[in-house]
DNA sequence: AAAAAATATCAAAAAATTATGAAAAAAGAA
DNA sequence: TTCTTTTTTCATAATTTTTTGATATTTTTT
């Protein structure tokens, strides 16, 4: 669950875009000011910050600066959301480490798309993982975790594994298994995906994967 | 030098940016159409796309969702520019996978400092240094520290060594290796990376990168 | 229960892929 | 140009992965 900060000095606002927010079900933590934002941003860290640019005690340039000095939060987005309009605050803002400044008003609704599109293009680079049972499949790295030991999978291995375990408890037929894992054009004798299946469960152990005779096989996920 | 491609019907407006960009630094391709802006995209990797929403042949939002279909292209990052400024064409804009929504008309200033700020945080990913196991790679000075003790690496080998260090474990697939080093224009033979692979296991041993035979490479990073 | 059909298993063969050394080609420097 | 370094290619070896084929086992059908 993202948790996303918002510093503005106007409660109206305030209220307005944490009511929206949580209802799209982010955390939202709120601040008043600048100096209350960094306070706010070095304990909850937020991964997303909008930031307003006119605030008592401590203005958001001034903000954004200081937050983005701090290593912990360098990976923070910060979006200015400020009625200033002019080119020189809006290149001061960006400037000075934010990601997007957007000029008031603005729509709700594009204001939560711009936000998803940050955290989209963040948990891109976060990789394709699966969690099951004491497995972690990890594509991007291209290894198996069992109980936190890496083993190694060659690679049509790895693929039927990921296929299986990408829909837990699906059935997945030979034929499917074929198309997917092999294509079209490649044509294998009918013993081969027996035998990918018999060097996965030796590695992993017989119960992981279940047999449905005269059908397909599948990745079993019951406790 | 970072890429980028813009894609519009009006040629006033691609020869005004197109001058401006290059003006900045930037290395700029440039489309008269969807259609057009997919081809060059294909081949010429941009880093970021500028798109218009109206446009010939296919509009910037078909577009957008075709890159977004491309593997290869997942890291480019996605700017619509236009004047039409409707919430639900935003949001369908964001949706369709887009990183930002610029309305125009916008100030030349600003629109550099956003396009800034997005490599900002593409690059701060990355950085200059890694301190890797007994290595430090530096990317300002171009050498490679093996306890201390500095030594000499050619160029190819040392962008080969330094994309597999920025992210230990992860594997990279050979495709992706041709297209970061060699680029889509010059081809290579096949066994070009395994030469330079062998001449970096030379220097540095023959455990820090590991092969997955029949996907590609990863630096190794587990003690 | 027997026959039929499908999958499991093993070792060996085949195929695919990478490693390696040396040399040619290309790029840079003097 | 000439020399040096870097990059690429090529042929062959080494290795790993994938597939096959024979036989055993299990499940389903009759």
């Amino acid at each position: 669950m993202k948790k996303i900060l918002i510093a503005d000095d106007e409660p109206d606002i305030l209220e307005f875009l944490k009511y929206n927010l949580v209802k799209e079900g982010f955390e939202v933590s709120t601040a008043n000011n600048g100096v209350e934002a960094l306070k706010v941003a070095y304990s909850a860290h937020p991964d997303l910050i909008l930031l307003d640019v006119m605030m008592p005690e401590m203005d958001g340039i001034e903000t954004c600066r200081k937050i983005r000095e701090t290593a912990a939060l360098k990976n923070t987005f910060i979006i200015f959301l400020s009625a200033r309009a002019e080119d020189y605050t809006q290149i001061a803002g960006l400037e000075s480490g934010a990601d997007d400044y957007i000029v008031k008003p603005v729509k709700l609704r594009v204001l939560i798309s711009k936000i998803k599109a940050f955290f989209r293009r963040a948990e891109e680079q976060e990789g394709n993982k699966i969690f099951i049972k004491e497995l972690i499949i990890d594509k991007d790295k291209y290894t198996v975790a069992k109980n936190k030991k890496e083993l190694h999978f060659p690679k049509k291995e790895f693929e039927l594994l990921f296929m299986l375990a990408s829909k837990p408890n699906k059935l997945f037929t030979r034929d499917e298994i074929y198309n997917k894992i092999w294509g079209n054009e490649i044509i294998v004798g009918d013993r081969t995906i027996d035998v990918h299946i018999r060097k996965i469960r030796d590695k992993l152990g017989d119960d992981l994967i279940k047999t449905i005779k005269g059908v397909g096989y599948k990745f079993d996920n019951h406790e």
